[in-house]
DNA sequence: CGGTATCCCCCGCGATACTG
DNA sequence: CAGTATCGCGGGGGATACCG
């Protein structure tokens, strides 16, 4: 069972759904359209099995998600109405942790494996050639992985960790830190690649039109405040 | 120190400021304007010293929250321009607990404390005779405490659980469910006096302007959701 | 792939007492 | 009033193995 504040009030309630570990992350993957439990683990690549399971059963039994079956008797996890709502919540609470809590993270606790989960899930198909293409990243430094290819089709795209076995159309050597800090905008990506910490090589095609179809994750413009800047 | 998710996502970084127990309530005190410890401790009624201590030190670290002494050697807690920025997300909170997440409360845990302090807190002083106002509560079934004083004079307001002294203009008599049902919003004040449940004895003014002095809890007039309530 | 089951450790937290 | 200090426990959750 979940948290007990023992109030009435409905922030009280809200904070006895919301205020456990890992749940506010879990509604993120939700709202951003992850359904099946693999995908929340690549999403939340600290989480363990168990403890996914049983937030995802509490969310389920407080009536924000609603876990349905596919035809080949697979799993997927959606928002309820109740669910949904909750979006300009998360949204504010993105902006505002943008803006206010852009802490600084040790070297080994970059977390590579979200971060390429979600260029992977924002990289925009319409702005490449209507072919397959296969990106390949080279990350220095990364905990785990370091070689990771997202093959983008016109109609699917994949997240690999290892090689797809189709030619890679280009290679991105980076290491994790410069990846994170370019995918949550405290680097611009331009200032990355002139600074030589974040290498193209292979299709120029795709390298001149980076900016296009390499987005960043979705708070990236929220300017972060600064001394002086309360009203 | 505060849970860690090693991730670089400004909801993730949110989330290890806001995401602990306690925390979202104490920001809704600080909102609120509660400053000092011990109002901390009769708004979050089941919360330790200790624990209150520790997470009102972690705000500090995280800059939401600062500590001033006043010239007679108290501590008083307010929010940084940080922490005030929380506030329309706070009351999203607010908004959507009122809509999806009213649940139902088991008899032994309604706390009284809380609701108490905030009725003291949003009685509306302007809509009362220009002097001082007794306002005795009588509480059956509350946990511990059942008689409570609210003493409002033009220019301050006190909460009390020992007898002030001063002659009660109006008694209420009521109970623990019935106190936080009116509060929440779930019944209204007229249909709890009508019914009977909510006895009024002793002034005639105070008792027909109730239903303006006596301001129930910020969230009463959200709408909960229904079935069929989803767009 | 999509989980459940089990074990066990650690620490978060409640309770209580005490201090300036 | 405004905390700090100490102690002890319970269960949250990590690790791992296993099942359909």
């Amino acid at each position: 069972m979940s948290i007990k504040y023992g109030q009435t009030c409905p922030i009280s309630k809200a904070a006895e759904v919301l205020g456990e570990r890992w749940t506010l992350l879990i509604l993120r993957e939700l709202l951003l359209g992850t359904s099946r439990f693999n995908d929340f683990q690549r999403a939340l690549s600290q989480i363990s099995p168990s403890l996914l399971t049983k937030r995802l059963g509490q969310l389920t039994d407080a009536g924000l998600v609603i876990k349905k079956k596919t035809t080949d008797k697979r799993s997927e996890y959606f928002l309820t109405p109740a669910g949904r709502e909750l979006e300009p919540i998360m949204i504010g609470l993105g902006k505002w942790g943008s803006r206010w809590a852009r802490g600084q993270m040790s070297g080994d606790e970059l977390d590579v494996e979200m971060v390429m989960y979600d260029l992977c899930r924002r990289i925009d198909a319409d702005a490449l050639p209507a072919c397959r293409n296969v990106i390949h990243f080279v990350v220095r430094g990364a905990a785990r992985l370091t070689h990771w290819w997202i093959v983008v089709d016109p109609d699917k795209r994949e997240l690999c960790v290892n090689n797809p076995g189709h030619e890679d159309d280009l290679t991105i050597t980076t290491n994790a830190r410069i990846l994170n800090e370019v995918w949550a905008g405290d680097v611009r990506l331009e200032d990355a690649i002139g600074g030589g910490r974040f290498e193209l090589k292979g299709s120029s095609v795709l390298t001149q039109s980076i900016s296009a179809w390499l987005r960043r994750g979705m708070f990236a413009d929220v300017r972060p405040a600064r001394e002086g800047d309360c009203r």
